[in-house]
DNA sequence: CCATTATGTCAATGAAGCTGTCTTAATCAG
DNA sequence: CTGATTAAGACAGCTTCATTGACATAATGG
């Protein structure tokens, strides 16, 4: 019972033994829409849609998973992480901002962000236009710590970019901003990091 | 000052307005490697990478989410429709070998598998050759909801791909794969998607 | 027969999110 | 100036999903 059944109806198609099916269409054009309507899009067919799941689930888990052994030892989650990531890449963030591109609520931030600022790693200030906002940078401390995160992941992710070369960066790289909401697509690198996600800047 | 220093050279680069460098090495081998080490691999600094990691979070996080107005729906959670999903890909899997995939304990699959065992989404039986195992599958109501989950993913999946071309797809996949722990990748896709974790085939 | 394995179960705990309500201070529009 | 809105913070209580550790049962396999 070697069944290549892999999912239910859906019959084991002629190249699914391969893996992955790692030969895609190769129409060639690196231009959107490669490929006519008969003679490609084999990575449209379903088992390569199931396939994208499986990717996204392992890749990310593994990724973040790295970070765990040096959150572990500070008492940290990954919470924290990615509030640190984030003040890190774009310091003096407002803590609404924050909130928008986390997308969690005030309650669940504001436990793992008075956590950070007590311990030294995250710094508050008021904002000079508009005082009501607290913007937040990291510390030195929080630098570092952020570094020591960032750099177990870099490691991964460099040698996946190198081993997949220039040309897969480039095409990973349009198909995760593809699967984002539009929303979120235009909050990923603003020109000025934080004047998009400010009504006003004067 | 295209510097090959890779790491912290940090200061705002040059190109750094351009979205995400969307201009790769284009030294075009589609091979691995490509890129003499002086040729290239501007892929490979510090920005690119901490790019990286924000197109993880908003893809995985975009793309699980989508999935969540059902789930609320029907009072289930993501560590339900990872579930669902896993044993959908593998129907016939043991407890055992589901826990290996989604690296999490007993305790914790216990009461999400109790709950769509219940609920009647998933079915036991009884392995034929081992009986100490359970050997895990859908129902036709849970085939039919993880479905109706997977048709929400699939059509952002889809125009992702679609819109970014076949090239790129492979490129995403092979960085993907790239990411994960070696480990992970041999559970990708086995031959037989079974046979690779049990260790007693005969 | 006995050690190991596969599964299940109990109890307690922690991490990270949620809703809803309320306060304070600052801004902004009329 | 006044009143509505906004930014931030705080309180109480809850849910989901994971953890550890200990233990029980049944089946396998040497």
């Amino acid at each position: 019972m070697d069944h290549k059944s892999i999912l239910h109806g859906l019959q084991g198609e002629p190249g699914a033994s391969n893996p992955a099916g790692l030969q895609p269409p190769a129409s060639g054009q690196s231009g959107p829409q490669a490929g006519g309507a008969g003679s490609g899009l084999l990575f449209l067919r379903e088992e390569q849609m199931r396939l994208a799941q499986d990717l996204f689930f392992f890749a990310y888990r593994d990724l973040t998973a790295s970070a765990d052994a040096i959150l572990d030892e500070l008492d940290l989650g990954r919470a924290h992480h990615r509030a640190l990531h984030f003040i890190g890449r774009r310091s003096g963030i407002a803590v609404s901002e924050l909130l928008a591109l986390l997308r969690i609520t005030k309650q669940s931030l504001a436990r793992v962000l008075g956590e950070l600022i007590e311990r030294g790693y995250v710094l508050q200030v008021q904002g000079p236009r508009d005082r009501r906002q607290r913007l937040l940078s990291l510390t030195d401390q929080g630098r570092a710590l952020e570094r020591r995160l960032f750099e177990r992941q870099r490691e991964r992710m460099v040698a996946a970019y190198r081993d997949a070369g220039g040309v897969a960066v480039e095409g990973f790289r349009r198909v995760m901003r593809g699967v984002m909401d539009e929303e979120t697509r235009l909050l990923l690198e603003p020109r000025d990091p934080v004047a998009t996600l400010r009504r006003a800047a004067p």
